[in-house]
DNA sequence: TTCCTCATGTAATTCGTTACATGATTGC
DNA sequence: GCAATCATGTAACGAATTACATGAGGAA
């Protein structure tokens, strides 16, 4: 098994929709769920190899272009998935170097620790900014909501707009505290 | 250099506050900064005799158990750590196994997913309802927000709050929404 | 006497990222 | 002709978790 766990799953989960290749997975990962999910192809090769070995997934044909391969899930792959998904989520030990670099900062000027969450702010309303036009797009081009489709890309989307601005609203309450400290 | 980077701040920045053994790190970060941060003495041990090495700490005298290892931050530590603190922080490229199994759960029944929300929207109801205790005990006990030491510790509390908050509303929306569908 | 917390450490494994290496095709 | 994107892969490194190993001291 080598490489295994959660690349594994991530592959799974795109080849369950439509077969692919690597590069494909990659362009998914980048262009979809990019903001809950990253994949390099540092671990996306040697994952494709090691499930086409274990069967769950298999080369298919590739007319238009020879260089490209191609892969499916099988049935054996699509159990497996299946399995993976109805198991609870793991939960993941938080780490936030941001938080950290704030809870050691009694030693720093006023002034430092409030550009310190400005700049996460605006990394905030960037980030906010991208997804609301991601769910313009959508709400225009899937009818998103009303399809089941549209509901499971809507739904991580509609979770990163409340983290930003949930994360943006708690910006503001400290920028507001800093002033009043001391 | 080898074991580097992030844990090595963490411990520089604990012990930037007093001296401390390995076994009180480890509990600071359990006990104090768990919400957004951890480690586990398998890191701890080795980085602190590498950070020893190159002399950004140092042992001191520890009368009452000769068991334990006490280091405290010297000068060029102190250095290195607020070299550190001014640099913003990196950003961390999300992974949420929870929006992973979501996004790719067209194939499962709405009661599926129904619960799959349920058990997640738990899991923050018991964490919000923790961090209020907590919020409640640094009220009382330190004054928390007049005191710039209470600050640092209240505002990443206050990020968990308004995070988990906002995950459980986005749990509510979601579960609407489910019930709307098809 | 048994369990819990204190206390320190090593080894093995797994995991994730970055850098490296190569080359075809497409559009400007 | 050049840059960007398509396309596949390996090697090395860096980092994090888990398991292993040991033992003291105090409380119930």
């Amino acid at each position: 098994m080598s490489v295994k766990n959660k690349t594994r799953y991530a592959i799974l989960g795109v080849l369950n929709s439509s077969p692919c290749t690597g590069y494909d997975i990659k362009k998914y990962c980048d262009r979809i769920i990019a903001h809950f999910w990253n994949e390099n192809y540092g671990h996306i090769y040697p994952v494709l190899k090691a499930l086409q070995e274990e069967g769950l997934i298999e080369r298919v044909e590739e007319e238009t272009n020879d260089r490209k391969k191609k892969y499916a899930i099988t049935g054996k792959g699509r159990e497996e998935f299946l399995s993976w998904l109805k198991e609870p989520a793991h939960y993941q030990p938080a780490r936030s170097e941001f938080l950290l670099k704030l809870s050691f900062s009694k030693d720093l000027h006023k002034d430092e620790i409030r550009s310190m969450i400005l700049k996460y702010k605006e990394d905030y309303v960037k980030k906010l900014d991208g997804y609301g036009k991601m769910e313009e797009y959508m709400k225009q081009k899937e009818g998103a909501l009303e399809t089941q489709q549209g509901f499971f890309l809507y739904a991580p989307l509609r979770y990163g707009i409340r983290s930003a601005e949930s994360a943006i609203a708690w910006c503001d309450e400290m920028l507001n505290e800093i002033d009043l400290l001391k």
